[in-house]
DNA sequence: GAAATAGTGTCTATAAGACAGTATTTT
DNA sequence: AAAATACTGTCTTATAGACACTATTTC
């Protein structure tokens, strides 16, 4: 018994990127320049470069910032996936993250296709089983944390930021309870200016995340 | 820029196979047979084996059978560590999980090194992290799942469960409301004997796990 | 019957949700 | 002033915990 097999496994990284739609999930897909599955749509992903990427981490960082032009969007590990026959070029290790991303800085990225979650095409590889489970942990931290804030751009009123986790957790909030967990959280700050904009209303205060929130999430004890 | 580094990544599995001893987490460590830090107390762990294996969580289920001499245990996907640096060997990639067994399944493998997780030991690699980032998840699940219990051996009473739930949580339970949970939770089946053994008190009820759940865990909306 | 632990009934405290009120804007 | 949405006060309901009581065993 030797271990000669360790060499053969390919590594590469895969990202989940989701971002808010008009107030449904949406995945990033771009179309393969290369075999296998070239000019097929697919999560973005790629090789992890020994040469040049600290960890994994840091490779599913590079493969957004070359393939979606995102500086630093929420990145977090979601789960390793592998085997013989998820990839046809032999056994293969994917470790897959999920990003989350406000709609807008999307923009510098004309070639990702927008799918609605509820409604994925076919996917090469098991991206799939990815994106179903990015979605999944996406719905379960939602429920007792602050991850959502992370579709949302800054500044953002209360309000806004309800119909995200709304949007995200697929059923309408209390709002009294929403915000008295959001002031427990301790995770935003008021901004002196208001929002005015929107209409023939009263305007809603505007928020930003307080710093040391803005790479970490909060955690409610009990949820929501 | 070519993707030839891919082949060059070293791809691993680690097991942070955790138990309770008198009332505290456990890890189980065994003497590395080769280098790199042959001798050394590290996790089981090993090369995925491409030929034979059908997916990293089969990779490590191989090692805790063959370095443990555990069947089946609880067994879930912790995290994938790589890097440069944590491998003297060169960039590697391992996918670690962790493995939930009652104390008494650990007597088939005399050679394991019981260490308590609230003092380890130094370790190589990054095992440290990899212990550390197992007992945050368990001791996290724990807070609404049933996953203690594959750390109890069937039949076990509620105030045996109860204590193990204390013991890996790390504070006391309210005994009332543990129970309203267990009972919500529809996890356990009461069998008709009794323990009587114990001693001079009035016997508990004996309960078992109930078939659905065996492999699966039972998920509590608020907790507890 | 004394001691010890198992199991339960019930009251209290806390947290979540419902509802309705006030506040501030545009038209 | 009417309409629209932001925000808040307060009551009701649901859940978690405290406490005490009963139950069943050994010595």
């Amino acid at each position: 018994m030797t271990s000669s097999s360790a060499a053969s496994v390919i590594c590469t990284v895969d990202v989940v990127l989701l971002t808010l739609q008009q107030g449904e999930l949406h995945v990033a897909l771009l179309r393969r320049e290369r075999a296998p599955f070239a000019g097929v749509l697919a999560l973005p992903g790629g090789y992890i470069h020994a040469q040049e990427d600290a960890d994994a981490h840091a490779s599913a960082a590079r493969v957004l910032r070359d393939k979606a032009a995102l500086q630093s969007p929420y990145l977090e590990q979601l789960a390793t996936f592998s085997g013989p026959a998820r990839d046809p070029r032999g056994w293969s290790v994917a470790v897959a993250y999920f990003a989350l991303v406000p709609h807008g800085l999307l923009s510098g990225a004309p070639l990702v296709t927008l799918a609605p979650v509820a409604q994925l095409p076919p996917l090469p590889f098991d991206h799939g089983a990815m994106v179903e489970a990015a979605v999944a942990r996406v719905r379960s931290k939602s429920q007792y944390s602050s991850l959502p804030v992370h579709l949302c751009a800054e500044p953002f009123t209360l309000p806004q930021l309800q119909a995200v986790y709304e949007a995200v957790l697929g059923e309408p909030l209390n709002k009294v309870s929403f915000r008295r967990k959001m002031d427990e959280l301790e995770l935003l700050e008021p901004l002196p200016g208001e929002l005015q904009t929107g209409g023939a209303h009263r305007p809603a205060q505007l928020y930003r995340v307080r710093p040391p929130y803005r790479r970490c999430l909060s955690l409610s004890p009990r949820g929501l």
